[in-house]
DNA sequence: GTTTTGACATTGA
DNA sequence: GTCAATGCCAAAA
């Protein structure tokens, strides 16, 4: 171990980010704020958008993945943002501007309290 | 080996 | 309400 985040190795920490992203339902978006609360690194969202841009699995929706004001992430290709949003409007995502998400309805949340009552 | 930048969040003014 | 500064950790130069 070169490296011990807190007791859990890099590629734990980084699964971690992994599987909660995976958690997210089509349709809707988290935050990377979001993210790093669940992965227990609180201000660390910064780490989460690396894991994100070290990732190189298909399998993880990176695009749900937004700013903490619901805005997408800018990426060093500003053609990928684009297609991002459109990927995310496939999807169901509302958007309230060009590159501004809806955090009020698809803000996802692990349990929606007056969403099934 | 050090320095700079980078898919951000949070607090303060 | 917006704008600015700070903190976090890692990868790349």
């Amino acid at each position: 171990m070169s490296k011990d985040y807190d007791g859990l190795s890099e590629a734990e920490l980084y699964k971690l980010f992994y599987d909660i992203i995976r958690d997210i339902p089509a349709g809707k978006v988290a935050s990377y704020g979001q993210i790093a609360l669940l992965a227990d690194r609180p201000r660390d969202g910064r780490y989460v958008g690396h894991a994100l841009h070290a990732v190189t699995d298909p399998s993880i929706p990176w695009q749900r993945v937004v700013m903490a004001s619901g805005e997408i992430a800018a990426r060093s290709n500003p053609g990928e943002r684009e297609r991002q949003q459109k990927l995310l409007k496939q999807e169901g995502v509302e958007f309230i501007a060009d590159f501004q998400v809806d955090m009020q309805r698809c803000g996802w949340q692990k349990m929606p309290p007056d969403l099934f009552g």
